[in-house]
DNA sequence: CAATACCAAGCAAGCGCTTGGTTTGTAAAC
DNA sequence: GTTTACAAACCAAGCGCTTGCTTGGTATTG
């Protein structure tokens, strides 16, 4: 219970897991050339889409030149390919975390809704859409490496699904559920704006909970 | 009830309903040039998006030159419109005899449900997929044409819902309800293969209307 | 002084779309 | 029943432009 005394639901602190994860080299500094030239490319690709952004776009969006680019990276689909990866690379640690911290499943379970809200709505919303929506624009190859990651992220949501499973607090399968809420989690980020008021995170969370038939223990 | 004696659960003819749309010049004939184009342009954009789909490879798909297509659509974005305007006119026209076929707000919903389920999965899913995912392909000007007619669909929903909010059987906001079930619902097309036999489109209606806590009346 | 980061210029390929001309379908005119 | 007329459907060729990426060279940095 005490996570939720942090005021923003969080119940870990999402920036001490990205220092380590750039301390690993796992995820890119965001203040580094690379780093900065991830993000843009993130919010370039989710406003018009991956094909529509030319790697002229891209290098404009850093200042440089854009031949350049490929001082960094050797075909533009590496970029996309990396936004990716270390998307879900991030939003694992985040969600393991707040996962750890919660003690039922129950709360493990709006932890983990609570948390995918924050990865679609919030910094990395921008990755998080490309995620979403620019999939068949990796090539295969990089797709199976992808899939590779997303799985280790998509069996913490299973395992606390089957755990509500065998509580007997779930009464669907833990597989169609998971999916059900990808897509619904997902689409937020075509209609949820936070920042115009109305629903706060936390009542998206309640509402989805709730949804579930979850709400009461 | 008699609604469900169906063997395919569809409580309206939809093929009925084709005919008259096509009468009324609304949708294009499936046998005609046309609407055969149209439907091999739904099959590519959704298989390798609307940016990786060539005008050439449009041509080759219903055998004419490249240049030929050019007869019959002004541009390549107005086929991309034309496949999304006709999918909204026929599912709109579907799910509306579906819907006005049932007795109860919750049987309507039901009906809503499995009708969505089938234009996402069933022979118009093709098209359902395009309308997703190649949304931010359209000009903004066609955006906002295919927006009118997607208000229209729409509003059958929130229709539904806000009767059964006033009858007490929904908690949740309307909005937000519909909102998650478009979601839930668009994503099933990236994972549910009825084919593969498991989870029939029923079973899986059912999954959803429990999910919403109104499977009991 | 070496490695890293960048620029300026441009190439080859592929893109949407245009052009001018030919075939095909249809139906009235003789 | 053949001829004439004409539009719709299509082909062959290719134009102009943009694309991802390369190349050879120049700053910048530790």
């Amino acid at each position: 219970m005490s996570v939720l005394l942090n005021p923003l639901d969080l119940p870990v602190n999402q920036d001490k897991i990205l220092q380590s994860l750039i301390a690993e080299n796992l995820v890119s500094d965001p203040d580094s050339a690379r780093g900065r030239l991830l993000r843009e490319a993130a919010r370039l690709f989710r406003d018009k889409g991956y094909e529509r952004t030319t790697v002229r776009d891209l290098a404009a969006a850093v200042g440089i030149q854009s031949g350049s680019l490929f001082h960094h990276f050797r075909t533009k689909e590496e970029i996309l390919k990396a936004v990716m990866v270390e998307t879900i690379r991030l939003n694992t640690a985040v969600m393991q975390a707040a996962m750890e911290a919660a003690d039922s499943s129950r709360d493990k379970l709006r932890a983990l809704v609570s948390a995918e809200l924050e990865s679609i709505n919030g910094q990395t919303g921008e990755a998080m859409a490309v995620l979403v929506f620019e999939w068949r624009s990796l090539s295969e190859a990089s797709q199976a490496e992808v899939l590779k990651l997303r799985d280790i992220y998509e069996a913490l949501w299973l395992d606390v699904l089957s755990a509500l499973k065998d509580e007997g607090a779930l009464i669907a399968d833990p597989f169609v559920v998971r999916r059900m809420l990808t897509g619904a989690l997902s689409w937020t980020v075509t209609w949820y704006r936070p920042e115009r008021g109305g629903l706060t995170r936390e009542g998206l969370t309640d509402q989805v909970v709730a949804m579930l038939g979850l709400s009461q223990p």
